[in-house]
DNA sequence: CTGTTGACTTAGACAGTGTCTAAGGTAGGG
DNA sequence: CCCTACCTTAGACACTGTCTAAGTCAACAG
């Protein structure tokens, strides 16, 4: 991700404050921030940020494949800058935490060709769900994390 | 699917009109309707339902298991009545088309205990994307398919 | 059969997430 | 240093889902 930047360039974007501080918050590889997130975080560098910059460079970098879109849940959208190594999402059902996990096998070997139905299949999204150490020990904390979380 | 109401009255559910025609519209097994779609299906039998019995029903068979919500991309939840026969999902990209598959191998299985970070892991999502046959054949069809379905 | 009552339904307001538009600003080439 | 095409902005708007207060009725008791 250090380098986002400099394959922004040879992209010839063009370098705005704005989509600099975008990059910067989503450079810690391994977060899965939504939108407002990201808004927020970018904000506190540049404050008149807006919120449709953010909603127009995450766009712009999902469709160029340095970023990917992460439904979990139907809440918000996540965007994950670990674009460039394949993984899938293990989820807390309790408190929502996302982690990058590198299952054994492709998943896609689960699928015969007969249960393809005439498909031409080239992604697969894996979501294991269950709970996070933390919220298996008392689910009184789980559930008050939770709580936290989302206020 | 066919005694689902049944079994709501065995959970001494009212069994209420409205009630009855969202079990009716549920009923056809194979099908990922939105909440709008069920509501616009259910209006045509019974015209004075609304939106909010829809939801609310669906989140009481939601809760009670006797139907799944399904979220395949960011956009609304589909609920799916085919919840007593573990399934996973093949999603076309262009029409948005969604089928029920089977995969050979428990999806679970390619998730090595080294790779579980301690979390207590008890449900798996796969959702296999591509194209379906029809869109796979001229991307121009596909695409109008598309339209028409968001329109 | 009829009356009672708590569960159910309703319209519409509200909230969260994402898109769009028109107007103004600016990065980068010349 | 100027231009101009591309970018950013505020705010309106659309879609999806939740909530509330008031009215209604399914189920049961008598
Ligand atoms: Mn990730
Ligand atoms: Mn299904
Ligand atoms: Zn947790
Ligand atoms: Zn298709």
């Amino acid at each position: 991700m250090s380098d986002l930047l400099a394959r922004l360039r040879a992209r010839r974007w063009r370098l705005t404050a704005q989509r600099r501080v975008v990059a910067q918050v989503l450079d810690g590889d391994h977060v899965h921030f939504t939108a407002e997130e990201i808004h927020a975080r970018a904000a506190a560098l540049l404050p008149e940020i807006s919120r449709a910059t953010v909603y127009n460079t995450l766009g712009e970098l999902v469709a160029i494949g340095e970023v990917l879109e992460v439904s979990t849940d139907g809440r918000a959208k996540r965007y994950d800058p670990n674009a460039h190594h394949a993984h899938q999402h293990l989820v807390c059902d309790s408190c929502g935490t996302i982690r990058d996990v590198h299952p054994s096998v492709d998943p896609l070997v689960g699928l015969p060709t007969a249960e393809r139905y005439g498909f031409t299949v080239s992604r697969v999204a894996v979501t294991y769900r269950g709970l996070c150490p933390d919220c298996a020990a008392g689910s009184a904390g789980a559930a008050s994390a939770l709580t936290d979380a989302e206020a």
